[in-house]
DNA sequence: TAGTGTTTGTGCTCACATTCACAAATCCAA
DNA sequence: TTGGATTTGTGAATGTGAGCACAAACACTA
């Protein structure tokens, strides 16, 4: 495929396809076609062929696409091919429940550290880590750690991402229902539980 | 305007619009304009604008858009305007954030129950709420319980929905990292904590 | 009451995303 | 080795949403 701008869609989805193969992957298929992952996925096949096309053809006519290597193949696009070092900020109610998360390890995320502001909290254990005061944000570039998963109340949040970015963080999860603003050079990602509620009893 | 089909996005926009409003009423504002409104929010004005308009004409040229009003109207288009039980099924790490969360009052959301299947959390508090046993949900229908958030594993997260779907609610929020299936009536929402973290590290 | 400045509401255009449709490629069985 | 059955990869068509530009509407002042 000659070069196109890869949709921002398509990269939304990368993440799902690489769940879906590594749960096909455990199964034990060693090929699976479109059609195959799109019914799992709930997507149309020439979605998923297309998407996967941007980045080149991985597949086999007649047969479809071999889930161990594409799923390699993803990683590698989405760069979680090696260990991503997040960092969490905030150890209230929901930054308890993420540290305790296993879920990220599926895609290689490792939190590898937690920072708070509560004085009670510092030094106290959250799993198998330390609470870190938030001082200690700055030391985040020399520990290599580029992600940031923000979980503090939304009236903090600009004044900690402003933080983060100088600390060198490159990608924010934002948990706080606000908009922060970063430079370019930094993605944010953010979720609103109570924003993504509001929209159900229209649709009653 | 005359009749279009109001978009998906629109509809998404609009929790938005609503929290931004509660702010500017809270801070006095008596009205506000799209530009304003827009520069709050990041957005163009013309697409504030054409949101609105898709539901009326609320503004008053010159002017802007009357605070409290336009939210109230939101509310109503929304189906905000009247408070709206919903259901925690999951009283785990994430459930119990959720249930000390008090962001979903801001949209009239009140978590009215808890449930769990688990033997050692049921009776317990969470907060002001019993925990509830998973077989009583059954009876959400007669509690005029229409909403559920949904905190509990994936593997069970399909059977729990087909479940709450048997029960009368219709509309739920997914937190479990998998696609649910259920009648057209029902809406459901899904938030893949994990999968918004993915895309991070490719644009870094 | 007329004139000025502001802001809405919306037709139109453009950009982006999804879906279709089909040729090209591969496998497998006979 | 050939023919039939699959399934990919992709140009083209279709669908959807965002943004522009401007007329219409209103407030306010003199
Ligand atoms: N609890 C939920 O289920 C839930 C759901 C959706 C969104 N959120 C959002 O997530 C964020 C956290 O929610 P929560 O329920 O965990 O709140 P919380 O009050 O339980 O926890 C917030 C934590 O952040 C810490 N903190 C505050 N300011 C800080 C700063 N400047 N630097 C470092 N740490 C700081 C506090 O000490 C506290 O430990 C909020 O923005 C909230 O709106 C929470
Ligand atoms: N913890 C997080 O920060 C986080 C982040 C993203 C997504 N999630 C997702 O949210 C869900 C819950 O996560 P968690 O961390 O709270 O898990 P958890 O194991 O702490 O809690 C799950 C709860 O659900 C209950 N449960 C299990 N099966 C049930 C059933 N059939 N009916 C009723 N209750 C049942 C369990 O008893 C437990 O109390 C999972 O799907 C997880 O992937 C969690």
């Amino acid at each position: 495929m000659k070069y196109r701008k890869i949709p921002d869609e398509t990269i939304r989805r990368m993440p799902m396809y690489l769940r879906a193969l590594s749960l096909v992957e455990q199964e034990g298929q060693q090929t699976i076609s479109s059609r195959q992952l799109a019914e799992r996925l709930h997507l149309k096949p020439p979605q998923i062929r297309k998407d996967l096309s941007y980045f080149g053809a991985f597949g086999t006519r007649g047969i479809g696409y071999p889930v161990v290597s594409t799923a390699q193949q993803i990683r590698t696009i989405l760069r979680l091919d090696v260990p991503q070092k997040a960092a969490l900020i905030g150890a209230g109610q929901l930054g308890t429940a993420i540290a305790a998360y296993p879920g990220f390890s599926v895609f290689g995320f490792d939190i590898a550290a937690v920072f708070d502001n509560d004085p009670a909290k510092i030094g106290k254990h959250i799993g198998r880590r330390v609470i870190e005061h938030i001082d200690a944000v700055d030391s985040l570039e020399d520990r290599a750690i580029r992600l940031a998963i923000l979980a503090i109340p939304s009236e903090a949040a600009q004044a900690c991402a402003d933080r983060l970015v100088r600390a060198g963080v490159k990608g924010i999860l934002n948990l706080a229902p606000c908009y922060l603003v970063v430079p370019k050079r930094v993605k944010v990602v953010s979720i609103d539980m109570a924003m993504a509620l509001g929209v159900l009893p229209y649709y009653m």
